[in-house]
DNA sequence: ATGTCTTATATAATAAGA
């Protein structure tokens, strides 16, 4: 068994897909003031990185972790706990910044942001495919899943038909396609679990709605960001939910955050 | 409802994502 990863006070994890951190700073800031989480994944910050609010999210009592490129893409990694080292990127990125590492606590903590695949016959899906293989093949090299490891973030596929809001009709589409789910099941098969579905089996929990057709208003949701743990932190999650209400607010981004606690 | 709302960029109209 590995030893203990989490000691004393438990640890708060979220990740959220802010759809630009320029436009939802504001709701960034709000947010971690109500739910001061110790450590936070973002993605899709569509920022430069000399433009991340590093000032702002410090004022707030957070260091930052920033891979990122003008207009598109970008992931970070904030944290009210001492960030011990940053790993930016991978190999299967292509150019695009989708993934960063950082190791807190001794704890792998690894913010992705997965390609869309805009359709299955689209050669933006084969991307998607490189991409996860290429994800897969990543943690290989990375840690054994003993080791205490988090991967948050966006997946872009919604991993079971409770996970969506209209199982027949999303069946074959992009999000959740019968072979994005054998490549989701292949990277879990690395040795990491779900944090949601180890506490919670209800159907319709949800953290993306389209910003077309009224989807938030219509619950026509999917759940396709999550926390995925590793065997050595999986018997630390006490907790883990979605907060709906960020994407009740004013200009919100099309996903809302998700959450882990890990304690002893 | 293959829609339409979002954000980005050499700030006006277009591209791209979801």
């Amino acid at each position: 068994m590995p030893d203990r990863l989490i000691d004393g006070a438990p640890i708060l994890i979220a990740t959220w897909n802010v759809n630009s951190i320029r436009a939802r700073k504001q709701h960034l800031l709000d947010w971690l003031a109500t739910a001061k989480p110790d450590v936070m994944c973002l993605q899709e910050l569509k920022v430069r990185e000399e433009e991340f609010p590093f000032d702002e999210l410090g004022a707030l009592g957070y260091e930052a972790a920033v891979h990122a490129q003008p207009t598109y893409n970008g992931v970070a990694v904030i944290s009210r706990l001492p960030i011990e080292e940053v790993i930016p990127g991978f190999a299967g990125e292509e150019g695009q910044a989708r993934l960063l590492e950082a190791v807190i606590q001794g704890v792998h903590v690894l913010s992705v942001y997965c390609p869309n695949g805009q359709d299955p016959k689209s050669d933006k899906f084969e991307y998607k495919e490189r991409f996860f293989a290429a994800l897969r093949a990543h943690l290989d090299g990375l840690a054994k899943p003993g080791a205490p490891l988090a991967l948050c973030g966006d997946t872009n596929i919604a991993p079971e038909a409770r996970d969506v809001w209209d199982p027949e009709g999303c069946a074959g589409s992009v999000g959740f396609h019968p072979r994005e789910h054998q490549w989701l099941r292949h990277l879990a098969d690395w040795g990491l679990h779900d944090s949601l579905r180890l506490v919670d089996q209800r159907p319709g929990l949800y953290s993306w709605w389209d910003y077309r057709g009224f989807g938030y208003g219509k619950n026509r949701g999917m759940r396709i960001d999550q926390i995925w743990v590793s065997q050595g932190l999986k018997g630390s999650v006490k907790k883990a939910w979605i907060d709906v209400d960020p994407r009740t607010w004013e200009r919100p981004s099309d996903h809302t955050p998700v959450l882990c606690e890990l304690a002893e």
